[in-house]
DNA sequence: CCGTCATCGTTCGTACACGAACAATTTTAT
DNA sequence: ATAAAATTGTTCGTGTACGAACGATGACGG
């Protein structure tokens, strides 16, 4: 978001005066959940340095490094994808040829993922900006702020 | 998330061991802002009551019942929508009979939105309802934890 | 052995999210 | 007054998100 002073002013202005409803959007979890989504993205897009490379076909890239080889709804499962939302980053990343595909020769539903020379190397030279994409969002808050704030956003998600 | 007890248990066992890159996604605020949001929203859903009125609708809803009128871009800069997103909710709102639209007399290039009659009833009923949200949400944190974690959460999205 | 049930991957439809480009208008700086 | 810059609303393209339904396969109990 790009803030205009006109705009800000309006909205402290307002979030004094709750009106009737006593509902303040600027208050609300969800809001600030969405808006501090939206600033990381942001800083995701800015820093990630590849312009290809969306925030969660970076996270199916990290994790599969991590695992070696996983099928998709499992690797979905641990970067928190659903089966279908899974399906167009699978095939974002093959049609890049980052990643490879196989059946699972003991198991004929599932297919095995893995990541191709060319994944591991775009994934070892990602991993660097990841962290400091990372340290970037939490610029704001101080080092106190942040372990405190880390820990309770991974309290809320369950 | 449905969580499996067999993929938590993988989770928590590699999150101990930080491979090479020393990236753990798990730990990285963009991935936890993720899912709590996830989370939010699947609580949204459960619990608004009609199935057909989406968090942003919703947001745009709560700030226009306040505003009373304001334009495309100005509902969209307070409510954290740019103008392309804009058009979608409003267009979907327009559709529904819960806003109107008419020219601004002052500037031909604006819009003004207002609440219709049907707009403003189900903002009403929405609104308690959007703080129950706001609690369910928070509710796997302490009081004192949810008010420190509301303003570093704001602190954080700026 | 076989029916029931769960899981896997896929497709469809709807709704954000946002960069980019655009024409019409207003504002601003000269 | 007028040229340059900014604002408003729109459309296009790409990429999440996710419920719902589907056929194919595997797991399990009786």
């Amino acid at each position: 978001m790009a803030w205009r002073a006109a705009d800000r002013a309006e909205l402290t202005a307002r979030a004094q005066a709750a009106d009737a409803s006593g509902y303040v959007l600027e208050e609300q979890v969800g809001h600030l959940l969405r808006r501090a989504h939206q600033r990381h993205s942001a800083i995701f897009q800015a820093t990630i340095g590849d312009a290809q490379l969306t925030p969660l076909q970076f996270a199916a890239l990290m994790k599969l490094a991590d695992l070696g080889e996983a099928s998709q709804n499992h690797l979905g499962r641990l970067t928190a994808m659903d089966a279908a939302t899974m399906q167009g980053v699978i095939k974002r990343l093959i049609a890049r040829g980052l990643i490879g595909r196989r059946p699972d020769p003991g198991d004929r539903r599932r297919l095995l993922l893995t990541l191709t020379q060319d994944g591991a190397a775009i994934a070892a030279e990602a991993a660097a900006r990841g962290l400091t994409i990372s340290e970037l969002t939490l610029d704001p808050l101080t080092a106190a702020e942040r372990e405190t704030f880390l820990r309770l956003l991974a309290k809320m998600s369950d």
